[in-house]
DNA sequence: CCATTTATATACCGATAGGTACAAAATTGA
DNA sequence: TCAATTTTGTACCTATCGGTATATAAATGG
């Protein structure tokens, strides 16, 4: 069970963190090797023995995003009673890790890669694959809310969830533009107010 | 008053056509000079006799695309009769922009630099400049709709500016992920279903 | 016809990109 | 103690990055 050879000097998950910020800072491709392994606290080729190469420790950062600021937003929206009021929290959530000072403004599966060079057309794919995640996960609940009684059986889970996913993935916009949580918070307000119309 | 040495070769402004193509596609740095004057159809030494260096070419193709493509949505703010008429018709014909089949996915200023590399923040700076102008067009619309008589007194000029402009960047995002037209007017159908309520 | 001016194409610049060869160091099992 | 295994740091690889020197070609003014 003891591990071989020698061991690695550096503590695999909190360089992973350093990564991730900073693919968050400068996108992906904005983000060199280099720059990764100084923030990192390690040389080269220890990246690469612990993570493969850049795209597979995106791969990885992304998916430690998606543990840490994402599951917040999954359980609110698991936790709320009503569609309406998980589907609020969930953008709540989100406005608040969106200019959290202690983060990069945004949420990194917006704002690390839009578009890209033709090489890295795999990154953007896997992406916005992961937020059409997001978007399902949105339709999933206005699903259960319909199945509940929550929300009128005449209502399209599809249209309500690309309608809030669209704010969601604006609000990333704004963040990285400077809004305050304040502001963000009176866009999901905006937002909300529309759940009447949308949800019928 | 005509000019003196030889005469260029290139139609400069179909060129810089193609560079904005690209730039709108592959984004600012993923988009490498060599691909550039390949697509523009000359050579290098070329592309910097005519435009300078490869961020004034981006500044002058992201122009070009204000001109092009930014313009009917200035229109639209302009010739509505009223505030939201006004901000609907631009919400529209940008959802038509992002998803016509014969140009990138997307709001070229939205998608081309939402983070980058340190040495390429000027660039970044500059788009999020452009994005505050046109919340900032939104905001004056709403204004003239209260002188006006079309909008309650009572109503946040900002506050309805971020929403539609929040909603209008997610749009790109949505068309960068495939939605269709159809789906991105369902959006806007959404979000105007807001107006009374954000503009109250 | 010739000097001047500008654009062209080729070939190149130093710097950095992502990625790795290699030898020394540090651990384990025997 | 010693072979086997793994990580470490240095130094390096090729390819490409943004950008340019240079010589030639094509125009104008005189």
């Amino acid at each position: 069970m003891a591990e071989r050879g020698r061991p690695r000097a550096f503590d695999r998950d909190e360089a992973l963190h350093r990564a991730m910020r900073v693919f968050w800072t400068c996108g992906y491709e904005g983000a060199s090797v280099s720059e990764l392994a100084q923030a990192m606290g390690i040389n080269k080729p220890s990246l690469y023995a612990a993570f493969g190469c850049k795209e597979e420790l995106f791969r990885e950062a992304i998916a430690l995003y998606g543990r840490e600021e994402g599951a917040p937003v999954g359980e609110a929206l698991a936790a709320g009673r009503t569609a309406r009021g998980a589907i609020e929290m969930a953008l709540r959530v989100n406005a608040r890790s969106y200019t959290n000072p202690d983060n990069p403004r945004g949420c990194m599966v917006v704002v690390s890669a839009l578009a890209g060079a033709p090489e890295n057309n795999p990154v953007c794919r896997f992406l916005a694959e992961n937020r059409r995640e997001s978007e399902e996960s949105f339709r999933r609940r206005v699903e259960r809310g319909i199945a509940e009684g929550d929300v009128l059986a005449s209502a399209d889970p599809a249209r309500v969830a690309a309608f809030y996913a669209t704010v969601m993935h604006g609000l990333s916009i704004q963040a990285r533009d400077g809004a305050s949580a304040a502001a963000l918070e009176k866009v999901v307000d905006s937002a909300m107010a529309a759940w009447e119309t949308v949800a019928s």
